[in-house]
DNA sequence: GCCAACGTTGGC
DNA sequence: GCCAACGTTGGC
């Protein structure tokens, strides 16, 4: 049994909101096409928890909390000609992409602002205000998840 | 294997 | 819409 991990997945809310998540219930993570995302997906485990990040919103933020409910899969997209995360190097029996299952968990009263988070000094280090703003799904430390949980569900 | 050119992300 | 940051591609 691992030990339960804490991460930071991004979707801008036009594509895929929180409250998509909340109606689906589940869903499967699937486009991303970076490959240090990839290798964080795919040391993901189930019940590990995740902050839901709003990104390219007015104003981004973190939205809620998510779960990770089943471990990482190839990602179907990338098999499907039709499909804009199609990828012709890949194959069935060597997938590129990886997805792992996300589940909701809950939606913060407020969501809980990029610009809230910067006021925060024990969240100087975070990975998100630091280097690689622009990974759409990372690490973030137990303490700086429950610490920002805190502040959500305030 | 270097690095310039190019593409993408995402905050502002 | 701009542009900084940074990932990827491809010529050499």
């Amino acid at each position: 049994m691992s030990k339960k991990q804490y991460w930071l997945m991004k979707s801008e809310p036009e594509v895929y909101s929180i409250e998509h998540l909340k109606k689906d219930k589940k869903t499967l993570w699937s486009g991303v096409r970076n490959y240090q995302a990839r290798n964080f997906m795919k040391s993901m485990n189930v019940d590990d928890e995740v902050l839901f990040y709003h990104s390219s919103a007015e104003p981004p933020g973190v939205a809620g909390i998510a779960r990770i409910s089943k471990k990482a899969i190839p990602d179907p997209s990338q098999f499907d000609p039709k499909s804009e995360y199609y990828d012709k190097k890949a194959s069935k029996e060597k997938p590129i992409w990886f997805c792992t299952e996300v589940s909701f968990e809950k939606n913060f009263p407020k969501l809980l602002s990029l610009h809230q988070l910067k006021n925060e000094k024990s969240l100087a280090d975070l990975l998100l205000l630091k280097r690689g703003q622009r990974l759409s799904v990372q690490p973030v430390d137990e303490a700086h998840f429950q610490y920002i949980q805190k502040l959500g569900l305030k």
